[in-house]
Order: C-alpha cells, then structure tokens, then sequence
DNA sequence: CTTGACCCTCCAGTTGCTGGAGGCCCTACC
DNA sequence: GGTAGGGCCTCCAGCAACTGGAGGGTCAAG
C-alpha cells in the first residue's frame, strides 16, 4: 500500500506519515520504485500513533506505547501510569488556562471598549504584579 | 541597567530578553563596552511583555499592545478586541483539553493496571473510531 | 594578578509537523 | 508516441518561543 492511501487509511497527512518514518515510528519497506509500501500492521500501527495522538500523548509516549503494544509479556501497569502522567498534565494546562480565564475575563470587563484611549487592559498588564 | 539587572527586575531570563531584542521587541542602548544599556521604560515594556505573554498573548499580540500602549490617540476597543480573541481561544484549549480528560479518564478506569498484559487503554487506542 | 561572575555573539536543538523546490514515475488520453 | 495530470521521492526551510552551550571579552574584589 503506497503513502497516498495508507493516509486516507489512517486519517494522517502524507507528510506526517513520512515525518514517523523519519523518527522510526514506522519502517514500511519500499518497492522497487523507490515507493513506500506499508503492510496492514504498519497501516494499524499508524491508526495506534493517530489515536494516541489524539490522546495527547508525545510521539515519545507513543513510542513506548507501540513498544508496549507490541510486547505480549507488558504490564497494564506500564501503560497506564504512562496514561495517568498524561492526564495529570493535560489537567494541569487546564487549570492553568482556566486561570487565565479568569484573570483575562475580570480585564476585558473592566476595559470600555470604546474610543478613547484609556484601557483598564493595558493598565492592568503595566502594574499588576 | 545591564540585562542581568534587567533581568531580575522583569523576572524574564536573560536569555529571553535578548531574544526579545533579536525579535525587535525593546531596542536598549549599548555602553561602551558593549553590554546592552537598558532605561526605566525599556524595564517598563519588559514588565509589561512579561504581564502580556503570562495573559496568553502571542509575542506577536504583545507587539501590538506595546505599539497600542506607546500610542495615545489608540482606541480602547482594539486592545479589547485583541483580548477577546485571545479569550475565545483560550476558551477553545480549554475545551479540547476537557474533552481529551473525559476520554483519558474513561480509558484508565477501564484499564486494570496489573501484570497482565490486557489492556483497555492499548485496546482503545487500537480500535476506536 | 587571578578568580569568578558577568557580559557578548553565534549556532544548534526543542516539538510536531508543514510548505515548497526540483525531479522521477505512472496512467490515461489523443 | 507524446503529453498532461497526478502521485511519489528527497532535501531544505520555517513555524513559536525560547533554551543550552561553545568560545571568548569584561569587570570588580581580594
């Protein structure tokens, strides 16, 4: 199976694919036109690495996931501590946005928001703490 | 003030500071000796990078809000309406990342995280649409 | 006069791709 | 048989916003 379809396959960009190979994610053998040819474990891998990534984890994380994927004598434990390192992070960035929410929402509140120059915005980002 | 005062007095590394200057952000003096030479509204416009980027702001943003502040015929709208929409995308990570936590959450409960091999989390990533 | 803390510039690397240039290959149509 | 269009290839550059390090000048103290 040639690049073009292995991404309509998996739903990843031609160039994405190519970019996994680089970084060995993928080895796809090549026929003799020089073409990539991925077989149907390399398709469902790149399916896994989508998914993954979807799932916020790293290509790094999704290394070690498709080793983990790969190994029948893996621990459900490995995985999912790596699952839950990503969820405490992934709540982390939400936390943090959410504070940003808030400190950018009490700012946009006090600004007019008309034609004058006076901004309680650009007030606030030169004296606040 | 040299950049390592500079430095502490925006917390912004020093590093980062420079950088700000290679990217036209503060444009400080040089002595003699060639170290930069920075001024009390350069150390302002520092302080008020650091408040902007810590609001989300882009550099490119903060580019404009410190053209915004330095101009007194601005209108208090267009600062608005530039923290509007870094409101909204804020908003919008905010809701990725949520739906990303329900789907990681969902994963890890159904995963046993014992010495087994099964697991729900890799069966998720392989299968699901 | 040396030690250590500064400062300088320039280059490379980070993450995860994405775009483009330049060029081969393959199929279809005239 | 020639050509037009796709698709494929490699390699290089760039995005954001820094960060780290090499290699070297400067400065104040003891």
């Amino acid at each position: 199976m040639n690049i073009g379809h292995a991404s309509t396959q998996t739903g990843l960009p031609v160039k994405t694919i190519r970019y996994y190979e680089e970084i060995g994610l993928v080895a796809p053998d090549r026929a003799e036109n020089g073409y990539r040819d991925f077989d149907a474990a390399q398709i469902a891998d790149l399916r896994f690495l989508a998914q993954a990534r979807l799932m916020g984890f790293s290509l790094d994380e999704c290394r070690t996931l498709l080793a983990l994927e790969a190994d029948p004598s893996r621990h459900s434990r490995d995985v999912r501590a790596l699952a839950e390192q990503n969820l405490v992070s992934v709540r982390e960035k939400i936390a943090n946005l959410q504070a940003l929410e808030a400190r950018l929402t009490v700012l946009i509140e006090q600004c007019h928001g008309d034609e004058a120059p006076d901004c309680a915005i650009l007030d606030g980002l030169s004296h606040e703490a």
